[in-house]
DNA sequence: GAAATATGTCAATATAGCTGACATATAGCG
DNA sequence: CGCTATATGTCAGCTATATTGACATATTTC
């Protein structure tokens, strides 16, 4: 079994623990109501369940370090996404950003016009089709965007230890499986059109 | 590179939109300012990112399932975490809950309110200390708890395969370094109490 | 008995999302 | 050309989740 799991807590059994009193988080337990004994209660739940914390404690503390350095911006999470995305894929249209957020153009709108006033995203009228407003970050955006995208990549980049190939494609083959199958050609599609503004192509490595 | 990141989308190259214009999502791209050529713009984020958003895609979706069940009861995200973790850890005190939500406990309040009120979590006061008042899920809300948590588990099962122990590993591995160093062994206390709990410990197993 | 702890509560505020309704500009089509 | 669809903006009001600060109560501990 898995280190993570299984490991008793190391040469220091009690976590350095900063907030909370001596022991971790606090202790419970002792069954109180009059039921049998639900020992082993689920199947084998138990092990997969672990999975889902992990997973919920990691993205907590993923998304932390970005809502930290925002906070002294006044900005929040919303505004990381709209940062990140247009840095992603300039020149996307409103439609398009709508879509990958799965938000309502008022609630983008709010968050959107705050990026323009403040300076750090510009919106131009398609040169193709004039309605739309192709969003661009202004070189303070793309400040702010690289400095929040720096957090994050350096996280992994930890994990992974600088990525040799194999691991990073093991990390991103599980999260692109944790992704709703019907949600995945879509993703699929944004990768890549995000990675043509990077010069990596399929064609052209 | 992963396939994830490089084949071709396949078959059918523009993925089945619902509710978008054919194309999948939006194109964009055409760069229109007066700036020389951000191609290759910096060193190899390029990949990283990827796995960046696609953390965030995957997350987003696996707390998707979870949501919509929710919102068929009148609850959200807040009632989820509680019963979720009242449900792994019966018996747990308001303190060690707040500890690991990093919530506040007016914002606990008012949820957990709502849990005791609908009658699927129950408080007891302590036996050694009867200030505090330990919290444990009534059959009804073990019941709501049981089937988020099996939403939850088998998007995991079916990613890592019914999870032969090293595809598990590998996972539980990864997400536990992508949690912040100093949080580590609260968490992996956590998982203990919690395992304790499903009769699996390191000595008896 | 005093101080610390565990918890509850009132009030005000912020963020991020939602729905519904309506306005405007441009594209595209017959 | 005019009609309709599309892309976007906007006003208004509502909800959920979180925050801070202040204060109340019960119980434990020294």
């Amino acid at each position: 079994m898995s280190d993570v799991l299984h490991r008793k807590p190391a040469p220091s059994p009690r976590p350095a623990c900063a907030s909370a009193p001596p022991g971790g988080w606090r202790g419970d337990l002792p069954p109180p109501a009059g039921k049998a004994e639900p020992l082993v209660r689920d199947e084998d739940d138990g092990g997969v369940l672990d999975l889902v914390e992990l997973f919920f404690f990691a993205y907590r503390d993923f998304v932390g370090d970005a809502d930290r350095l925002l906070e002294t911006y006044g900005f929040g999470r919303a505004h990381h996404r709209v940062l990140h995305f247009v840095d992603r894929r300039p020149g996307l249209s409103i439609a398009a950003l709508l879509d990958i957020l799965r938000i309502t153009k008022q609630s983008l709108n709010r968050v959107l016009k705050q990026l323009l006033d403040a300076g750090l995203v510009e919106a131009r009228a398609g040169a193709h089709d004039r309605r739309q407003r192709l969003l661009y970050l202004t070189p303070r955006g793309e400040a702010l965007a690289r400095e929040l995208a720096t957090l994050q990549s350096e996280r992994f980049r930890r994990v992974l230890g600088d990525m040799p190939p194999p691991a990073r494609d093991a990390a991103a083959d599980f999260l692109f499986a944790m992704i709703d199958a019907d949600e995945r050609a879509r993703v699929h599609d944004h990768l890549a059109r995000a990675r043509v503004r990077d010069g990596l192509t399929d064609d052209a490595p």
